[in-house]
DNA sequence: TGCTTGCCTGGAGTTTGCTCCAAGGTGTAT
DNA sequence: ATACACCTTGGAGCAAACTCCAGGCAAGCA
């Protein structure tokens, strides 16, 4: 699968596909003879994983350890399990942010005429 | 309350309350006689609530018409109504895709050690 | 009166995460 | 064979949201 496959598949342009490689976001993707990348299922697993995350604001530089990991060898279980649990705590805590601010916008949405303070 | 005092209850730096009243993400701050802030009970309800938005991830831009539409004369009701509804959307749909990278976490936290792809 | 600390403004610098560009190689169709 | 579309790399440019700084005023105090 070439380049602007793989970004239509993920709705991530070429560039942004490039750049996740160029930084380690995701692993090296195999080239055709000639040079050229050719997307095949691992290197789309990867880029569906990264999607799913930066959509959701994880932040890159565990993202890259955790790629880095990956590509290590020997048991990085530990290590790869210790990113993820902090990944998710930070994860829970900014839904609970927004929790807080959704309800903070109903509230506002339902009073929404009565004054133009900050309550 | 000087900026110094009103940046530790809130936790923000006092060059980040200078830069939201600066772009119009808070109304401008009363001032003493020689142009020093002095943050009053509304002021500090401003900043309770950018905070609490910004925490969240609001778009700044929208949060500046919001505050603009509040100082302005007659009735902007429906405006401010239909920017926080927007909000209120953009919010409820960043929390789906969070959630549902809580999911795959939480997935790949359970079978941690058994391989190193994507999946 | 001078020292130290805090605040003022306008503007420049920083970080993150892309996004675009130039120069050049490749592959296919006419 | 020669357009033309698509790909490569390295590096520059950009937008958002701060963050820092210089130069100067003001307030409390030894």
């Amino acid at each position: 699968m070439t380049i602007t496959e793989a970004s239509r598949r993920y709705g991530l342009t070429p560039d942004t596909l490039r750049y996740y490689e160029r930084i380690g976001l995701i692993p090296r993707v195999p080239r055709t003879p000639s040079g050229r990348r050719d997307y095949d299922e691992t290197a789309c697993g990867w880029i569906e994983l990264m999607k799913c995350m930066r959509a959701a604001g994880v932040q890159i530089e565990a993202l890259i350890e955790y790629v880095r990991l990956c590509r290590e060898p020997g048991d990085t279980a530990a290590a790869r399990r210790e990113i993820l649990l902090s990944q998710r705590a930070l994860l829970q805590a900014r839904v609970e942010d927004m929790q807080q601010a959704l309800r903070r916008l109903d509230h506002k949405i339902a009073l929404c005429g009565e004054k133009k303070g900050p309550a």
